[in-house]
DNA sequence: ACCGTATGTCGACAGCTGTGGACATGCAAG
DNA sequence: CTTGCATGTCCACAGCTGTCGACATACGGT
């Protein structure tokens, strides 16, 4: 790493963090965007402004860069807790999907390739799952917090990368009680244990 | 193995229409199992047993020849009517992704390529949604299977493309009435038209 | 038996990919 | 100033991709 001084930090015309910052933010936009195989390093150092070879020189590789953008992506996503899940539904439903839903844009668009897949599935265990796990209600948080998780993936394939129709409409609001209670019936605790007609 | 013409059937050496079914199969083998970017058409080639060169003969281009593996691969898919959730559900957390599955693997393989997600959002709203949206009971059926679709596909995808750790388990099957409770909750027609208790 | 044509085969093209080596440059320390 | 190293830049490599033109062959009708 540099040894930036403590006291002076003199505003270096070469400084290696602001360009490796740079580097991650354009990574992130781009693999957000195209997906891991979809971006290229040539355009995600053009978007930076930086060159290409600096993204190996300080990420070892595409995919060291990818696990940190991963990382990033999912310091902060949607919760789907009983209090929260009137809120989630609606952003799946009619959100632009912000910073909230671009963990999993990302994750949607790269899930097609194993090697990232690994490293999101990773990530994805080691802190958003393991975040909303917390967060709920009952018994068997982890199971259902990947149930949550995947329910609000499907929705977001369907309606942005797919574009599917019935989703993208300008009545999509309607859907949302229908998201909400499936939301619910995995977020809250079950009423009987059995079963119900 | 090479269809005979009706009366005569001279078990031509060279068969269009055989060499034609030999690549849709392994073209739609291979795009489940890598997607549209990840699937190369000489890899297809090879695995059919016929010359790269006839693919560009026979279905014009990759995307043609995508177009027609998605056509076929949701033409028998799993229905979440309120009857079949039972079976969905289980399928959908422990089943291995036979024929059912067949077209949300290759979809979700292939969401990140902006043509391919045309071509299969078209297929789907033709073919598989419609079809549920028939079986559904109540209203609004085409958004709710929608909806459906998209919970299953999210279920798919952590499962089986990011490999969630959660869902892979021995004991997966924990998780099913859950799941069974997300999908009866759209798919069966709310007990109570405004709210719940 | 012959020939037209459908069928299959070979090679080539331009374009892209991730990665690496070799070189130029600016900054800071002595 | 000079010197050393971190930082940035350029070019090249091998490998892959989808598409296409030109050629060889075998089959079906005559």
């Amino acid at each position: 790493m540099s040894q930036d001084a403590h006291p002076p930090a003199p505003a270096r015309r070469r400084d290696s963090a602001a360009t490796r910052a740079a580097i991650l933010k354009a990574a992130r936009e781009t693999f957000t965007q195209r997906g891991y195989d979809g971006a290229g390093l040539r355009e995600i150092a053009n978007a930076a402004g930086a060159d290409t070879r600096l993204i190996g020189r300080y990420f070892g590789s595409k995919e060291g860069l990818f696990a940190e953008v991963v990382d990033l992506a999912y310091e902060k996503s949607m919760m789907m807790t009983p209090e929260h899940n009137a809120e989630a539904a609606r952003t799946l439903l009619t959100g632009e999907g912000g910073a909230q839903a671009d963990g999993l844009l990302l994750t949607l668009r790269s899930a097609s390739n194993p090697r990232a897949a690994a490293i999101m599935r990773d990530s994805i265990e080691r802190n958003y799952q393991r975040r909303l796990a917390d967060a709920l209600p009952g018994t068997d948080t982890t199971g259902r917090s990947a149930v949550l998780i995947a329910i609000c993936a499907g929705v977001l394939l369907n309606r942005l990368l797919l574009g599917h129709t019935a989703l993208n409409g300008p009545d999509t609001e309607r859907l949302i009680p229908y998201l909400h209670a499936a939301l619910d019936a995995v977020a809250k605790v079950p009423q009987s244990a059995g079963g119900e007609k």
